[in-house]
DNA sequence: TGGGTTTTGTACCGAACAGTCAAAAACAAG
DNA sequence: CTTGTTTTTGACTGTTCGGTACAAAACCCA
């Protein structure tokens, strides 16, 4: 009945994602836009709104890609210390294999606009429960297991991964090499075990 | 001889400061600027130049008052763990005594402007590497004391402690309580504990 | 092939931006 | 008080910004 959409709308939020991590929201200008997402102007205004509300749909979609992969590295057949390991290697592989992405979007967001901003501090917050969640299950199984002290503090133990986690982000973006990242961490890990 | 100046430089840079922590570079007009430092517009262009120079002289401000604070912290009486846990404790205060600039300025410009930025990069390796040093140093004198365990990986585990640092700024960042930071912090440094 | 609907390209708008210019104001020294 | 130097004030400029209006183009269905 109409003219068919010449996008794909899942791809364009990629790109958005690309330029608004690689600028900022306040440095990505429409026409960066324009260019990054290979669509008009008219085009974006239609389909998204305003440059605010493409920006939220882009978070959003990073954040469930972000949280569908945590899930998926924890419900896994590995439990307890081992999952965490893979995590981490998880993590520190895919915050290292780009020159430009590197660290996490909601990190960037998170330092970004700090805690004015609902849209961006919701997907943050929504991000670190889960992540403790996941963080405390997996020390839960590694007291079963008695692969840890039975001494530690779940609670606190996996706020502090979560912090680890925070950390490597930031490491990544100041350019730190997989290598590094991967000692650093098992240092931490090594610590852990019983 | 001539008409003095009206402002004290070193304030105004602190107020520079506070205005691109809470606002972000792209972010802040020169009108902002103008009202936060409390000087006229040709003022700040006679004094620093442009926009991005008063951010850099700004960010250099706190770097430098930044590492002074961290050798200051590691060359007093305390040594080995003691210093690092009230590194840490010091830390955690100055991130969360106030709801607007929570977390760590060089964090917030490194995550902004990525690895693209060297005047700011420059200033956060700067850091980075100091930190490590009087971390390494610090695990060193632990080691003499014997408060550590005889195989941990100095290296590695000062990067990590400086992982750890970053970590709580964006955790700050996000509105952790200085509680949760504390017994976040405490998890890990009790695992170094011989 | 032609009508109806949506997408797309282009031109445009007022506002806000970083930065400049020139004149006025404030001081120190004689 | 006058002179010389610097700071301050406020108006101004060209540019870029986010967002809009409108018409042309592309497509589906009949």
């Amino acid at each position: 009945m109409a003219r068919p959409r010449s996008f794909n709308e899942q791809e364009v939020l990629d790109q958005a994602v690309n330029i608004f991590w690689r600028k900022g929201f306040a440095d990505t200008s429409i026409g960066d836009l324009e260019e990054a997402l290979g669509m008009g102007r008219q085009s974006i205004y239609n389909t998204f709104g305003d440059k605010r509300a493409l920006f939220v749909r882009a978070l959003q979609q990073y954040y469930e890609r972000g949280s569908a992969f945590i899930s998926a590295t924890f419900s896994g057949q590995r439990r307890g210390l081992d999952s965490i390991y893979s995590y981490f290697d998880a993590v520190i592989t895919r915050q290292t294999d780009s020159d430009e992405r590197r660290g996490c979007f909601l990190v960037k967001c998170l330092v970004d606009h700090g805690t004015s901003d609902s849209e961006v501090t919701s997907r943050c917050k929504s991000n670190e429960s889960l992540l403790v969640t996941v963080f405390k299950k997996a020390l839960g199984e590694a007291l079963e297991d008695q692969t840890v002290p039975g001494t530690i503090d779940v609670e606190a133990t996996a706020m502090m991964l979560s912090t680890q986690t925070y950390g490597l982000s930031v490491m990544a973006r100041s350019g730190a090499s997989k290598k590094v990242l991967k000692e650093s961490t098992y240092a931490l890990l090594k610590q852990l075990v019983k």
